[in-house]
Order: C-alpha cells, then structure tokens, then sequence
DNA sequence: AAAAAAATACGAAAATTTTCGTAGGAAAAC
DNA sequence: GTTTTCCTACGAAAATTTTCGTATTTTTTT
C-alpha cells in the first residue's frame, strides 16, 4: 500500500468536500462556495488547493491554464479513515458508543431505521 | 448558556480522555499516561493543562500544592459536541452516513446488536 | 539543616496552519 | 493592439498549537 492517505487539516477537509460533492472543479468554482459559509481571500484556497496537490490530497488537470482539481481519495476512504480516528479520540475506541449516541440524537425516520434494521439482520442473521 | 463549550485542540482532548478515564488526576498523572503514547516533556502537559484550566475546560483543586484536575465538561456532552461537528465536517451532515459505516466496519458483537436493536425498537414502537 | 527532587508559573521558541500580497503571464474585452 | 481581467506561483506574514527551558517555591531525602 504506497498511499497512507494523508491527513487533512480542517481547511483542507472542507475543499474535499466541496470536490466530492461536485466531482471536480476550479479553484475559483471552490472558493465561490468556500465563502458561502466563511470569507478568506481566493489566494487562500488557492494556496491550500496547492498544498493539497502536493500532499496528493488532489490532483489537477493542468493541460488549461484553469486548472481542474479532483479529489485524489474516493471519500468514503477519507471517511473511514477519519472515523476510525475520531472514535480512537473522541470515543476512547468504542465504536458503539458513537453509534448509540448518534442514533440517540438525531432525528432519525423510520426509513432510517429500517436501513439499520436490515444491516444488522445482514450482519447477525438469526439462525 | 454561559457555556458554549469551547472547542479543545487535539493535545487538550487527549488530556481530557485521560481525565474523564481518571475521574481526576494530577499533571503528573496525565503525563506518565501521556508518556505510553507520545514522547513529550512534562512541562509540555503541564503548560496545556494550564492553557485548559484558563479556557475553563478543566478544573483543579489548588488547596494543596499539587493541584488535582477534573474535566469541567462532561464526556458525553463534548462526545456530542465532538461528534456534532464531525458529521457536519466529514460526513456533510448525515448521521446515517456515519452510523452505518461504523456498523459495517468495526467487528460488532452479537450483544452489541441486540443493545442497538433495542434503542430502535424503543424509537419506532411497531404500532 | 543542606541537598535533591518535584511542582507551578511563565515566556518564548518551534512547528503547523491559515492568510494574503505581489509578480508574471494568459485570456478576454474593448 | 491595448487595457483589463483572471489565473497560477510563491514567499512570507499572522494565527494557532505544541514544545520546552528557566526561575521559583515547596516537599522530601539524606
């Protein structure tokens, strides 16, 4: 495994979000949404976009001089890599503990539910 | 609300684990704990235990020159706050997402099932 | 009682992350 | 074809977090 999945900072998880979301997209296309919730500089994301290429957090298409950046990790990856440290962290590595209290609550519908209900007959079918 | 529970860097949430597990400790305390995972000067905690107490996220027993420190927080409210903002923050905010990719993912025991069995029954009665 | 060990306070260095200004070109508008 | 706008690169300031050295005081050991 060549790839141990760098470590996003904060800053940087919101622009992976933001290409997750849309597939891929220019710094400028993420620096619009980017100050929908907080404002900075564009010279700011980019600068962090640039990092972010070199940490391999991204990648570009450079062949236009408006480069177009992709997520360079799937983000159910990402996903399970930050969650298995938050519950290391913030759960002391109980993973039922998250569970429970994040079922607990949320408003949670009964379609929810039933999607659980059958990961876990899945998962514990009854013999 | 006087307290809108402020935000602990990765260092002080470590320190908090040790707390919480403790129920109170010592600098000292903490520190040799510390010590198992990282490699940092006692001065190092201590200064972070001193930073926490002035951001009111722990308190201590100063009577006696050793000082005793407790969280100021309780686990499960900052497990809340914690876990709020990393849904938000990795999992664009649902729940679901998280819930069942930490089922699917961790080794879930038989007990632990029935445990969240239970929760959901509790929250959608079979009318 | 003197020396050694252990504790706190505090300031400041080191490391990391975020921010932005400026320069240099390319593309677009005029 | 100029001027204006837009983009990247890059360095460095600002802000945050982590780290530690040193001074001072109290406690313990000898």
């Amino acid at each position: 495994m060549p790839n141990p999945i760098p470590k996003p900072t904060e800053s940087e998880l919101e622009i992976l979000q933001i290409l997750w979301q849309k597939g891929c997209a220019t710094v400028r296309e993420v620096h619009e949404e980017l100050s929908k919730n907080k404002d900075s500089g564009y010279t700011t994301t980019l600068k962090i976009m640039q990092i972010m290429t070199e940490k391999t957090l991204v990648s570009r298409n450079e062949t236009n001089r408006t480069h177009i950046y992709t997520a360079a990790v799937p983000e159910e990856a990402m996903q399970q890599t930050l969650l298995d440290r938050f519950i290391d962290t913030a759960f002391r590595g109980s993973a039922m503990k998250l569970v429970m209290q994040a079922l607990g609550n949320h408003e949670t519908s009964a379609d929810e539910l039933a999607k659980i209900q059958q990961l876990i007959d899945r998962m514990h079918p009854t013999k």
